[in-house]
DNA sequence: TATTGTTATACTCTATAACTATA
DNA sequence: TATAGTTATAGAGTATAACAATA
């Protein structure tokens, strides 16, 4: 783990020791997040699924289920019962589609675009460790991670696998 | 979202705009991992709970199992089961100490500290987009994201709240 | 009386398989 | 026969309250 790196042919990769502790770093401090996402659905009055998969909708388009399930990389199955229930709160609906009438659109309600809103808000309130950082580096950290989620939207179909 | 900021007279913080954009693309970016999250537990064996407390006991020393449920930012009622099934699979060991006998030491056995390197190496090993990033950008990611742990380890007690 | 850990309970999340209604 | 979505079910995660043993 603190050892140089084997020098065997190798394409022009960056170390990999650097992306390994990156790795360790990053899953470290990501393990601590889970209680603010927690705690953020919940504000909203969500579920952490519930507000996952309404963070995961279109705004503005609607959807299929197996769309909303993909990117919310969840199972199909599992996407029946909260829509179900978001649609119970009438923050959700659900269409039958004319040409091929096994497929369902689900879309935001104007309520769900509300909540949906005030989720997007309710997570863009900066957690105490990036309030602590310096102007410098919140600047520097916003622009990596805009690059890496930039390469995970085009390159990942979601985040799974 | 997209709007200049208020002038208002304000403490002189680096700007709260930046550090919005950094928490949307922050979280943005982690909800794209729980999957990894998750496959890598399995591929220990674990449940990504079970990880994620293996993980957060300390590989040399015995805790209680308070230390243990606050650490993992979990309730004690729900490590009793999962510290139950830690060692029903001889991973840890629960012993009572002599000085107060409400209290229970947990420790890894060598089985369990051996899985949990496992789980670190698994856990060092970058994503796809952390590889994409430039060894220049994975640096830089790397040390901002230090100090932020850092600055989690000392002020916060864990994540949660 | 307060605290450590456990039990009981209920609800949510996740995954798999079987089913329906279409195609 | 294959596909989109649903139902059924089981196991794991999460939270609260009540409890036993101990301090």
């Amino acid at each position: 783990m603190r050892n140089a790196q084997p020098r065997s042919a190798r394409p022009p990769a960056p170390s990999t020791e650097v992306a390994h502790q990156l790795s360790r770093v990053f899953f470290d401090l990501v393990m601590r997040q889970t209680g603010w996402f927690r705690s953020a659905s919940a504000d909203c009055g969500l579920s952490p699924f519930q507000a996952k998969t309404l963070l995961h909708m279109d705004a503005k388009r609607p959807s299929t289920m197996s769309e909303v399930a993909q990117t919310a990389a969840c199972e199909p199955s599992n996407l029946t019962g909260i829509i179900d229930k978001l649609e119970a709160r009438g923050l959700v609906r659900r269409r039958p589609t004319t040409d091929d009438r096994r497929i369902k659109m689900v879309s935001l309600t104007p309520e769900g675009a509300a909540l949906r809103g005030r989720l997007v808000a309710r997570f863009s309130e900066p957690a105490p460790w990036m309030r602590a950082l310096s102007a410098r580096d919140q600047r520097q950290l916003r622009d990596i991670l805009r690059k890496a989620l930039a390469f995970e939207r085009s390159a990942g179909t979601s985040s799974e696998n």
